[in-house]
DNA sequence: GTCTATATCATGATAGAC
DNA sequence: GTCTATCATGATATAGAC
């Protein structure tokens, strides 16, 4: 990480504000030298373009994120235990981001390319491969102590299900009246919902 | 649905595919309006404003899907059936409309207000109730049917794992190398391992 | 490094002839 | 109903003084 002035912090703080909370073409590059209190000529000074001061907000904030989910896995848990550490570390991580789903799927709309180098990348300095996690899906198979099921899919629906909630918020809170998916309580539901649903959905069935 | 003239339905066909394509904000009046072989000034003429042009394009598009997934429900299903059919019908129908999915993603960005009102409409229009399905999921939990679970986290779960394969697409496709989850031979066996996953997942634990 | 003022550009919308 | 030409606006980006 390079050295940042102080000028350049307050751009990259209210930069990071505003594109989160409206988007890369919903942020005012104005609005933006109005919070940071100077003035939009500095923006070009130090960042040169929008799509530039865009980049480096986005990557931060992703990397902290990813960081945060997979720097806390351990090696050499057992699968039940890896199950309950992905649930609830993807769901308390996206929790403590909230505005950070919007920026993600904004990223996706343009492609996803930029996003998936970051999560790559975070992987790797985690020393994290996904064929890693699909390998340990496969060993638990093979050892009978899961049911025969397809890791890919099971990876998919682990982290869609830990997601979901988060990205289709505004429609479900319309079509279910009085829930609130981010709250507390339902996301403390959540996680045992999701755990139980899995685990009994793969672990062996008793012959 | 009003009568259309010819250039009003060329004009329609050409923004649905712009918007489809780049969204509200990145497809241009000037790309609709070539496309549609006319000009500018008639899209105006016809629709006033981009916003309601968009709006039309939007509403129809949705109705189109929603009805394709709400349609086919059958009443007095046994419960496992219902299953089966809410993951093949809203993977089947998604799979058909590619485009809709970052249609309906730009849509939750902007509050997800108009989308849900749709939603709400079709399901009035084909005498559909949220609250008659988690009615339908704790019936079956008294009757210990199935174990007893969360309804509304059952729906969630079973609607996120069908979505998020399309939503995330470009993610999980550079993250897993060599997948394709758009493809028919992941998608017919998405359907099966979200099913068995989700009925292995709740039915009743055997004392 | 920081500012004011301005260039430049893209786009949605409209006026008015036919 | 359809067209050409033009306006109005809002944004990024830059020039140049201090």
């Amino acid at each position: 990480m390079e050295e940042r002035s102080k000028t350049e912090k307050k751009i990259i703080n209210a930069a990071t504000e505003l594109f989160l909370e409206k988007g890369k073409d919903g942020a005012r590059m104005q609005e933006i030298a109005d919070r940071a209190g100077i003035n939009k000529a500095l923006l070009h000074y130090y960042f040169r373009s929008k799509t530039k001061l865009h980049e480096v907000v986005f990557s931060n904030e992703l990397k902290t994120f990813f960081n945060g989910v997979l720097g806390t896995f351990k090696e050499n848990e057992d699968f039940q235990t890896f199950v309950k550490s992905v649930v609830h570390h993807y769901i308390d991580n996206i929790s403590k981001h909230p505005k950070l789903t919007q920026f993600i799927l904004w990223e996706i709309e343009k492609g996803g390319e930029n996003l998936s180098k970051i999560i790559l990348q975070t992987m790797k300095e985690n020393n994290f491969q996904s064929n890693q996690i699909l390998d340990k899906i496969q060993n638990e198979i093979s050892a009978h102590r899961i049911r025969k099921i397809d890791p890919p899919n099971l990876m998919v629906s682990l982290i869609g299900m830990c997601l979901f909630p988060f990205i289709a918020k505004p429609i479900i809170e319309r079509i279910i009246p009085g829930i609130n998916v981010t709250s507390a309580k339902f996301l403390h539901r959540r996680k045992e919902e999701i755990f139980h649903l899995v685990w009994n959905g793969i672990k062996p069935t008793p012959e």
